[in-house]
DNA sequence: CTTCTTGTTACTGA
DNA sequence: ATCAGTAACAAGAA
């Protein structure tokens, strides 16, 4: 599930592989994956280039020629895999199973370049979406989604004017892509340990002291996961298939039923809220 | 076979 | 107006 470390670490390779290559041919297998009309989409693409590559949110954003854009949402698994022309291997590395056999019958769009080396979309789920837009329609994304979180903007006194006033659990706020843009059922749960924050409480029962810890663990949790490359905890990978490492870090995602790392007594627990399941640990998370 | 999974939207009911 | 809960989307794992 890519969140914002994982959608970053995405863009950070992107960056470094298909900026400013001509693309030569966009293949669509999977129509329904294009947001809006297809013609459009391959007619605004075709022999255009990456300018830019940024993102907002969970949102991959690629900068075109004429201000247009590209925006692709991997949603839960979506992945964009780059292979140089040498790269598809016959048979495939064994160790990394399909994903350098591409395409696969997950690969659901390929961008082809001029130097050879491709893009691939796949996406098991068929949920994630790519889409083009011009600059009033980016305006109106950027609008619609909350503060970036690691961005400078993102202050303690910005935390607490966005939770004055509202009466939800913690966890839902966090989810809530219109309050912060980029955390998902991981790093919300992480957060919420490391704050020492039980999931379920509601925002305006938050203390001071309890506002500020969650604030610095957002933070630090983020930039320690952006560093580890992202959590590769089912299908996430990076554009060279590679998983990421913060599944090492991980404190209570995924240990239900294991001990506490931290306090060591607890037994980590495993519930529903808002419809997510949601890890903590019942001795230190209060 | 059933149940669960995740990001997001849409809907219902309180 | 707000919030909680759930279904929907699809495919696979357990």
């Amino acid at each position: 599930m890519p969140e914002l470390p994982e959608v970053q670490t995405i863009i950070n390779g992107l960056k470094k592989h298909v900026l400013k290559k001509k693309i030569k041919q966009v293949r669509v297998l999977l129509p329904k994956i294009i947001r809006g009309s297809k013609n459009k989409f391959i007619q605004v693409l075709k022999n255009n280039n990456f300018i830019d590559i940024n993102r907002r949110g969970k949102f991959i954003i690629f900068s075109l020629k004429n201000k247009q854009f590209l925006i692709i949402h991997l949603r839960m698994t979506g992945q964009l895999i780059y292979i140089q022309q040498n790269e598809i291997i016959a048979g495939g590395h064994s160790n990394q199973r399909n994903n350098f056999n591409l395409p696969h019958k997950q690969t659901h769009l390929i961008f082809s370049f001029q130097d050879q080396s491709q893009l691939f979309y796949n996406d098991q789920r068929q949920f994630g979406f790519l889409e083009i837009r011009g600059q009033k329609e980016l305006k109106d994304l950027d609008n619609k989604w909350g503060i970036e979180p690691l961005s400078k903007k993102f202050t303690l006194i910005y935390l607490k004017k966005l939770l004055k006033n509202k009466r939800i659990n913690i966890k839902a706020f966090l989810l809530n892509q219109k309050h912060i843009a980029g955390l998902g059922n991981i790093y919300t749960d992480e957060s919420l340990f490391k704050a020492y924050i039980l999931p379920t409480r509601q925002t305006d029962s938050l203390t001071e002291k309890e506002i500020k810890n969650l604030y610095q663990a957002i933070k630090q949790i983020l930039k320690l996961a952006l560093q580890y490359r992202g959590t590769t905890f089912n299908n996430y990978i990076d554009v060279h298939g590679r998983r990421g490492n913060f599944i090492q870090k991980l404190k209570v995602y995924g240990r239900e039923n294991k001990k506490c790392l931290r306090c060591r007594q607890g037994i980590i627990k495993k519930i529903k809220v808002a419809g997510r399941g949601t890890h903590y640990c019942p001795q230190c998370q209060k």
